[in-house]
DNA sequence: AATTTTTGATTAATCGATTAACCTATTTTC
DNA sequence: GAAAATAGGTTAATCGATTAATCAAAAATT
């Protein structure tokens, strides 16, 4: 690599100070401190030499190095792939870099990652947290260190979170599958104590009870270290029932792709034998040759206000503990249904 | 955010100066330079106070970030957020930072991101190059600024790469095609001048043409930026030739996917009226009641050898340029082929 | 003409960590 | 017992950029 141009080589060429350059380049020379044709020949040199300042030096002396810290919890997941995405486009339009790492729902890889970030001197974290990582966010709430929950939380911790109203479009899509008929409706989710997901089982089946509906035997958990052995016995014990379910609510993205798979697996026709309910978008249900109804998390609006809320926290333009929740929307078919 | 730890802070705390801190803190107070009591009072201090060095500072002081920048094409693509995860893991094994960049294969972004970068003091860069990016790389060249092309290149430029052989693979793939009892081979492919999409082609039509089976007529061409429209037509078209076509090449995962959507709705039976060769693995595959053939590229191993390529130049390990090849398989049923 | 103001720049300290060079007791060696 | 070696630190410069404080010369004011 060549030697990186620095203020004092553009100040050596000039024959000034670096202090002039800097305030010239800074613009900071407001009150005519530099002359018109001094500031254009550093300003040319400047150009001519390729000058980038260097932004970790800039970062140690002000005290701020405009870096976050994106704590992803899967990225090969399509849907916090998007997250990163949206998450990294705004905070960069703020000024912001961001450094993305991944947890891999790893509770350990999460406390390294904690350390990594932190010595690179984020000056705040967005979180995806793992299962059973309370601890290490009680850790950054006692260090004062910004951060913002996104998709997931622990309704028992003082955090800032953005995260959709996973309850009540569950609530709302279980609704639309009894309105379309269905008599039976069972339901596959994760075997796991995240709160976003138990709420989502939650809203199903309370539209369920109140539907008079309620059946506990075709509720049916899957581990996630043993996804695909426990889809298959679970769509399969769903399916071998006495009385057939006509309905199924999937209460995650991996859950839906791999239940329209086994579903299809097994011959049962997702049109006619069973009407569905997914969970976030994929291209997978485009390839079908008929549509699957899903639940759509708005990640870009998700990834903004996450954005939003950790700048305004490190700007300390924050006022207390703020939990948004954004609205989600059930794609059915061609006609799109808000809630 | 709390005040931070420095190495002043133990200093100040323990009674001793910073250099005294420094050297029993990075262990290199190998010649007894610091007693074993000091050593241990300065490592309890630095313990109880969760000291964190600043890796910015050490950065700005040795002259190394230890930090290398990844500019992706479009991280919204499976392929690209498995391979920006892979590079990114193993990067962090090596002991260096990632920093993420998405071009959106706009090469304006690019140059945007290149600055982005190299204002982070980043060491080296990993790129997928968009499309005429030629002068920006050669830039890079003339700065000697380490990087490494993956996925992607440019054939005439003096560049280190990691590609798979795309000719020798799509031409293996549609001699498979052949094999089946195909007569009538169409493609559908981007219309741009990648190299390595170009060379997907050239593999296809190379061994139709070998097999007397080539037909210009049914090599059809698709915008990035219309692309649906494109699409829909691409595949209106073939099929309503008056020959009927019984086999299909796709370039790309996007084509793919596409591709078969649109077969379905127009109600073509993959299994009988026509077989088809795709690229790169999707979810979307696993869910049709029947397997879809497709080339899988190494994701892992393209990531790990671009990064110890890279790395290697950054420590001046290199010996010249170096284009690596790395052998793609094909995924046909249940049985991999590999070339 | 003496004083004040303005213009246009420089000096020097600082951020946090590293490291070559230096210093002072104490211990060894002959 | 004097010189040399060693143990156990400290000083100070440095990386690149920022910025408060300062300074010298020119211009304006009285």
């Amino acid at each position: 690599m060549q030697k990186r141009v620095s203020l004092k080589t553009i100040a050596h060429e000039v024959g000034v100070s670096s202090a002039t350059v800097s305030l010239v380049l800074n613009a900071k020379d407001k009150n005519g401190r530099v002359s018109k044709e001094m500031a254009k020949k550093i300003l040319d040199k400047a150009a001519e030499l390729n000058y980038v300042p260097n932004t970790l030096a800039k970062g140690l002396k002000v005290g701020r190095s405009r870096t976050i810290g994106l704590i992803i919890a899967d990225i090969s997941n399509l849907f916090f792939g998007a997250l990163a995405l949206h998450i990294q486009n705004y905070a960069e339009e703020k000024g912001y870099t961001v450094i993305i790492g991944n947890t891999n729902e790893q509770l350990s890889e999460m406390e390294k990652l904690i350390n990594f970030l932190y010595a690179r001197q984020v000056e705040g974290l967005i979180i995806t947290p793992t299962e059973k990582s309370q601890n290490q966010l009680k850790r950054l709430i006692n260090n004062k260190t910004p951060f913002v929950l996104v998709d997931r939380t622990f309704p028992e911790l003082p955090v800032n979170s953005v995260m959709i109203d996973n309850y009540e479009i569950s609530y709302q899509s279980t609704l639309q599958l009894i309105k379309k008929g269905c008599k039976r409706i069972g339901l596959v989710t994760y075997k796991q104590d995240h709160y976003h997901i138990s709420e989502r089982r939650r809203g199903c089946e309370d539209a369920l009870k109140h539907a008079g509906l309620y059946n506990p035997d075709i509720m049916e958990e899957v581990r996630y270290d043993f996804f695909k052995d426990d889809m298959k016995r679970a769509i399969c014990n769903l399916m071998s029932t006495k009385e057939k379910i006509d309905g199924l609510f999937f209460t995650t993205n991996s859950i839906s792709i791999n239940g329209v798979k086994e579903l299809i697996k097994n011959n049962i026709n997702i049109q006619t034998d069973i009407q569905i309910m997914c969970f976030d978008e994929n291209d997978a249900f485009y390839i079908l040759p008929y549509t699957v109804p899903f639940i759509r998390q708005p990640i870009k609006e998700m990834a903004q206000k996450a954005v939003e809320l950790l700048i305004d926290q490190i700007e300390m333009k924050n006022e207390g503990i703020r939990n948004l929740v954004i609205g989600a929307e059930l794609v059915s078919g061609e006609n799109v249904i808000y809630f």
